[in-house]
DNA sequence: TTTTTACTTTAAAATCGTTCTAAACTACTT
DNA sequence: AAGTAGTTTAGAACGATTTTAAAGTAAAAA
């Protein structure tokens, strides 16, 4: 499937813009990324947009399920072109986050869910240290 | 061991501010919270501060351990004041934490860290959402 | 104890990431 | 082609956090 018919097939139309994000994002190689990430890779690729419209997209695409954001105590937003459930390495020093793939992990006992909610997904993360 | 005990002991000064701080946060009852969120209890406790001072007191009882800060993609930092190794749920409708004691989820299989680091903590969030 | 020093607090300003506004533009429908 | 609903944009606004710099306080030195 293509960028456009993705695009469609989530409800959303394929501007120039989204086209253009689509097409650096989802390309088949998953990367984590900061708003100004994408837009310097915008900016290198000859293009340009406004912030106001790389957030918005981002919004959309998180929405309808063609990006992740991930949970990360850093100021600024990360997102993650990684939809599949899967789990991190953190380099605390350096914020950067390494990919665990779902079949690296095995959690053999889980909690009890809380009455009246469902379980939609479990993340974990092993925060790293340099060796000393 | 006191509060004042506690300060000393992460080598910070026990300076009234932090000390109205430290008899909220560590009267070992345990809570996620925001800086706005302690603003507004140091308030209702007929005290008040600064919130710079208090975002300054937060970064140096975080950096000495004495709480902890949530990896969390809400705009606003959430903190911990329980410091033990741990897990959570979290309600992604309402952003709500709730602790899972860390015997409550064994990780069977974990993938090997990577060359020059160590593990320096394993987090878990299972994400939430209200049954259908 | 007094003096000195380093650290801390504060209000206010600044900064930063993100969202809003409203006007211009564009994709889709009729 | 005309209508309409959705999108983009620059710039303003916003909310969270940090910085500034001056005044205050705790600990150390004398
Ligand atoms: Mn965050
Ligand atoms: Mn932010
Ligand atoms: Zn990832
Ligand atoms: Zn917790």
């Amino acid at each position: 499937m293509n960028n456009k018919e993705k695009l469609r097939n989530a409800g959303l139309r394929p501007t120039k813009q989204r086209m253009i994000i689509a097409n650096i994002l989802l390309n088949g190689v998953n990367r984590h990324f900061t708003a100004e990430n994408l837009q310097n890779e915008i900016n290198s690729s000859g293009n340009s947009m406004s912030i106001a419209t790389i957030y918005n997209c981002l919004k959309k695409f998180r929405n309808c399920g063609l990006i992740k954001q991930v949970e990360s105590s850093k100021e600024t937003a990360i997102f993650d072109t990684n939809i599949n459930q899967h789990h991190h390495f953190l380099d605390e020093e350096t914020g950067e986050l390494i990919d665990i793939e779902n079949e690296e992990i095995n959690l053999f006992k889980l909690p009890e869910i809380p009455k009246g909610y469902m379980n939609s997904g479990v993340e974990v993360l092993i925060k790293l240290k340099r060796q000393i």
